[in-house]
RNA sequence: GGCCCCAUCGUCUAGCGGUCCAGGACGGCGGCCUCUCACGCCGCAGACCGGAGUUCGAGUCUCCGUGGGGUCACCA
């Protein structure tokens, strides 16, 4: 008798709701649905540097807006807690114990010296990278030894050497991997937390899941967690091991090359039900072929027979028609009102503006016009008026850079907390806030003057500001390309001048206002690169 | 690089051996509708990665190439 339906999806608190996490949990809840199973959200924050409770709210909330609702997790609870990994720390220290005193499992007392060291000395011959299983039989006296000097230590899965691990994949089926190319996992950290294999296997064995419906990227790993099934004498669940999203250049779907974050689709008005129904067309297709469909319709038609394993390319130009598609067909008048009002003008959201603007307008009829940039997508920039007049392009784009790709590690997205940060770091940069700050306005309000920088990028909201200061980042190394391709031309230029100078003072004895004006010209476009570029565009 | 996955129009895909001179959608182009724009409608261009094999017959099955992707952490 086959056991009653229980998924999961286990996101991990290191940022903002991924895409990805949204396009599986879609597929894991349809599939609970369709066989009136459970839907479970499993917090994995065993990685205590980089896991944030900020960041576990707002992956609640970014599912919770699209509808993608579960049924057992850790806010609503469930017969099958603890729902956040690291609180269930005990119980996966308990399991690895256990596999040592099997025999499944070792202790290790290899400092990261020795495996970097190691690492790149396999790097430096050639060889593929993997641990030597320098501790794997220490003897037990040694170990006591270890115990007893309070050696730090980790522990690690013992790989059988031969044979070889099946995966039945429903999507894929059979896949073999042979054993000796797998490596001894760390199963438990040396701060006591478990790593996601063996944390995955143990929860996921303890709270009865059944199919295990992932993306692709984890089936290289899903030997080591069918081994450790065995290892404890438990029943594998199904693997099912879904497409990844892809960039347009077909790389797995990253933040440089697309809005990533949920949160970004919410803060452009997107309509949940367009945004499930694209992520749902992403390798699946209905039987009729239909386009246009509800999350009950997928549901009812659901099957992964229907799966094309392909890794598709997430098209922002058709999710936008799509979503189109939506305003005209499936939504009315009434139903765009109450959407613009909560997700474009909600109270909160204006609570937000209105002490920023209301000392800066007389009339109502000021407010839109005054606060335009915080409803609207990308800003028109004027690039030259965001350049320090003693920086170049090139410096610019070396500051913004950074500055951009830090934004999405900034936990605290408060305007004290942003203006602490950003002075730091501009400082840091070799920058003055005098020339920072200003391009950064720019780049987040497209104005000159506005509301005091650090309040405004807080009412903005982490979505916009970074979506804005990535497009100008753009805009920015597409001028210093410019900015570059001129100042060569220059400085071949000057060399010209500078040649026939030399030819001149060959034939006629020197002549020292020759040689100056040679000079100048060779220095001077370099120092005030701003003179010539105006006219020149 | 080793291992693993994948492979039909630019993109998302249909196709589960004959009904495919390969169908739909986005995007592109042209037209119609129309006070403008948009929507909508009509039409056009556009693909089976290559080579062997299996078969009476291959986009569909097998193998080998090629290409793309993933993965090789005390991150998930």
């Amino acid at each position: 008798m086959s056991r009653p339906v229980r998924v999961r999806i286990a996101p991990s608190p290191t940022g903002e709701p991924h895409v990805g996490t949204a396009y599986i949990a879609l597929f894991n809840l349809a599939f609970a649905k369709k066989n009136g199973g459970k839907f479970i959200l499993r917090i994995e924050d065993t990685d205590q540097e980089r896991s944030r409770p900020e960041w576990e709210r707002q992956i609640m909330e970014g599912l919770r807006w699209l509808g993608l609702l579960w049924d057992e997790g850790p806010d609503v609870g469930g017969p099958y807690g603890p729902y956040r990994q690291s609180e269930r720390a005990e119980i996966h220290k308990q399991h690895a114990e256990r596999l040592v005193e099997q025999g499944h499992a070792y202790r290790c007392f290899c400092t990261k010296e020795r495996l970097d060291a190691l690492r790149a000395e396999q790097k430096a011959q050639k060889l593929n990278p993997g641990y030597d299983r320098h501790c794997r039989d220490l003897d037990a006296a040694t170990i006591q030894a270890n115990l007893s000097a309070q050696k730090e230590f980790v522990i690690r899965m013992k790989m059988p050497t031969e044979g070889q691990t099946t995966v039945h994949d429903l999507l894929r089926g059979e896949v073999q991997f042979e054993n000796g190319g797998v490596d001894d996992q760390v199963l438990l950290k040396s701060d006591g937390y478990a790593t996601y294999h063996l944390a995955n296997v143990v929860d996921d064995h303890l709270m009865e899941i059944t199919h295990v419906i992932r993306a692709e990227e984890w089936i290289n790993s899903t030997p080591k967690h069918i081994l450790l099934y065995q290892m404890f004498g438990w029943e594998a669940p199904v693997w099912i091991h879904m497409p990844l999203l892809r960039n347009a250049d077909k790389s797995k779907i990253s933040k440089r090359k697309n809005p990533v974050s949920i949160l970004d689709y919410k803060q452009r008005g997107f309509y949940p039900p367009a945004v499930l129904n694209y992520l749902a067309m992403l390798g699946w297709t209905m039987p009729d072929g239909r386009e246009l469909f509800s999350f009950q319709e997928f549901v009812d038609n659901f099957s992964f027979d229907r799966m094309h394993l392909g890794g598709p390319t997430f098209d922002m130009e058709k999710f936008t028609w799509l979503n189109g598609k939506y305003y005209r067909e499936k939504l009315s008048d009434e139903d765009l009102v109450q959407d613009f009002r909560e997700q474009l003008f909600s109270a909160d959201y204006l609570r937000k503006i209105v002490p920023l603007v209301r000392e800066r307008i007389n009339k109502g009829e000021d407010f839109i016009p005054a606060t335009d940039y915080f409803f609207s997508g990308d800003v028109t920039l004027d690039v030259e008026a965001m350049k320090p007049k003693k920086k170049t392009y090139k410096e610019l784009v070396a500051a913004f850079e950074p500055y951009t790709e830090r934004i999405d590690a900034q936990v605290d997205f408060s305007a004290s907390a942003l203006e602490a940060w950003t002075r730091a770091f501009t400082e840091e940069l070799g920058f003055s806030g005098k020339e920072l700050f200003p391009a950064i306005r720019i780049a987040i309000s497209g104005r000159e003057a506005s509301p005091p920088l650090f309040d405004t990028m807080s009412a903005l909201g982490r979505a916009l500001v970074r979506r804005r200061l990535r497009s100008a980042l753009a805009a920015l190394k597409a001028a210093a390309t410019e900015e570059n391709k001129r100042l060569q031309k220059e400085a071949s230029e000057a060399k010209k001048l500078a040649d026939a100078a030399a030819k001149a003072s060959k034939e006629t004895p020197a002549d020292p206002s020759a040689v100056q004006a040679t000079l100048a010209a060779m220095v001077e476009p370099v120092a005030v690169p701003e003179g010539p570029d105006k006219k020149g565009r």
